[in-house]
DNA sequence: TGAAAATAATGAGTTTGATTCAAATTTATT
DNA sequence: AATAAATTTGAATCAAACTCATTATTTTCA
């Protein structure tokens, strides 16, 4: 071609990233790219253009007339790109498969169902289903076979079992905008020796909180007491009744609407990686790993805070 | 991205042009590559997806459904790449030109019209005219900046100007079915000289048939009429009135029509090289170099029987 | 404001994938 | 059956894209 500007699907791809996490380094952990070769590729791009593609100087990117144009070209393809490459693995792999899945974070519902509704209009011919029982272990059941994908934030180490990490997500304190501990910046264990926790009906060892925050220290909460639904929890934490540790992306939305506040657990902050477990056999086939790549978009496209890999 | 396929433009441009030319060769003349690097592109791609995309056995290759899935995909994609592509352009290049052309190939008229349509939808600002005059030499005009654009497919050496081919197509000769050449399978130099030629009205030398064929054999035709219609030509061959030389894509739409048949100029035909000429000095120009491709691609959708390059 | 941390840019070197070349193989043509 | 055309294949080449290590810039926060 003659006026050849050489634009590639990655440019695109590329673009599309830095929109979503706003910056390089993030984009780059999303890509599994260097921020360098980032860096690079829109440079080499810019330069065939002759424009700049966005602002530098300012914290989320601004992006120029020439940038909105690419992105708007990059909503326009990517999908359908997306929709393709889905239509040629089920023309290839064929196989219809099963999709029984269970959820130990209980939030995970506000972005699953989402997620199964996108898949299954590219998968139709899958049987899928939940295993909704509260009070079982799904990694054992999901070893011995009678689960097919289990979504978790702690592996449990198996030969036969493959886990595939989703995102990232900060586990934050959820305390009453009246709570004396809004003084605090941040929240240390010993803060909260006094306090009521409210959590899901699992066992302790599952709860970040408590094995990542206060168990480590030594601390043990005045109480717990158990809900199983969010709404619940966040009532409860609104009129005083205890504090709760939920992940940011689960809390994001009730921030404005509620009287709640948030602080960080410790002064980095707890930070946990969410996995879709599977057994090592399904690892590769279209229909699982379409279904895991469709979740990762879902929840990046719709869940605030969370952070690649 | 976990599922990847890992598909690119370049694919979809290979596929395309497959699609369009109906064998590898010439699907590589069309992207300039060579056609070892489209066989060695097609098959990567097969591997990764597990199918092949396309019957090989046939003459012009049957699409699988996988093949036929890329192709859709191309068709949504690449003319949204190329609309951005433009935009970028005329962002960057920012000055709006002038574009007045000149043809010195009659039958061009049939795609020039088409191509503008398509041109001045993104360019709207580029100002366009014709030298629609018969008879003046438009070649010089184009080296004194007069015109900024001829079509031709004689290249006048001149430093100053640059000549962009834009396709390949074939002389042919047009005869009444009931003429006794018809009997022939390709016609020799010898066969035309009782014959009354039927020309455009421009200087001899700038037509192919003697240039090319006659005049090298020192054959002189019976007698030369001249008429400026294409339409009308064919009319007169029809009615036996006298034979005439004309691009394969010209003739392609009146064969079925009407009652003229077509013979090779020599045994292995006539092919000409139709060029853009513009001056040095504009070679690069968006613009400009736009044009072009927009001419390029409206011909080979259009025409029936040109060869890229 | 100044120091530390985070983010981005840069240059050199490396890897990977895409392309070419030459030769072999297959398919079409006479 | 023989020749020509198109395609495939493998090895070698080339260039784009990426990483690593480093430097520069921006942001954060004491």
């Amino acid at each position: 071609m003659t006026s050849q500007i050489g634009l590639g699907l990655h440019h695109l791809k590329t673009l599309h990233a830095l929109r979503q996490t706003g910056s390089l380094v993030e984009a780059a952990r999303m890509l599994h790219l260097t921020q360098s070769a980032l860096s690079h590729q829109i440079k080499e791009l810019e330069s065939r253009i002759g424009m700049e593609l966005f602002v530098r100087k300012t914290k989320p990117p601004r992006f120029t007339t020439a940038g909105l144009r690419l992105l708007t070209l990059a909503d326009e393809l990517l999908p359908q790109v997306r929709l393709a490459e889905q239509d040629l693995l089920r023309l290839a792999g064929g196989e219809s498969g099963r999709l029984n899945m269970a959820i130990e974070c209980h939030s995970c519902f506000q972005w699953l169902m989402p997620t199964i509704d996108r898949y299954r209009e590219h998968w139709p011919e899958v049987e899928m289903d939940f295993a909704s029982s509260f009070n079982f272990a799904p990694l054992p059941a999901l070893s011995r076979g009678e689960l097919d994908l289990v979504i978790t934030s702690d592996p449990m180490n198996s030969p036969e079992l493959e886990y595939i990490p989703l995102f990232q997500y900060e586990m934050l304190l959820a305390i009453s905008r009246r709570h004396p501990l809004t003084e605090k910046e941040w929240i240390e264990p010993k803060d909260l020796e006094p306090e009521i926790m409210i959590t899901y009906p699992v066992e302790h060892e599952r709860l970040a909180v408590f094995r990542d925050f206060m168990d480590p220290a030594n601390i043990e909460p005045e109480a717990i007491r158990t809900v199983e639904l969010t709404l619940m929890m966040l009532q409860l934490v609104a009129s005083q009744r205890g504090v709760c540790a939920l992940p940011n992306w689960a809390l994001a939305e009730y921030l404005d609407k509620s009287h709640i506040q948030t602080r960080k657990l410790g002064e980095k902050g707890i930070w946990c990686t969410l996995y879709a477990a599977i057994r090592t056999e399904h690892k590769g086939q279209p229909y699982m790993m379409d279904f895991i790549e469709t979740a990762k978009e879902t929840c990046f496209a719709r869940l605030n805070g969370v952070r690649p890999v």
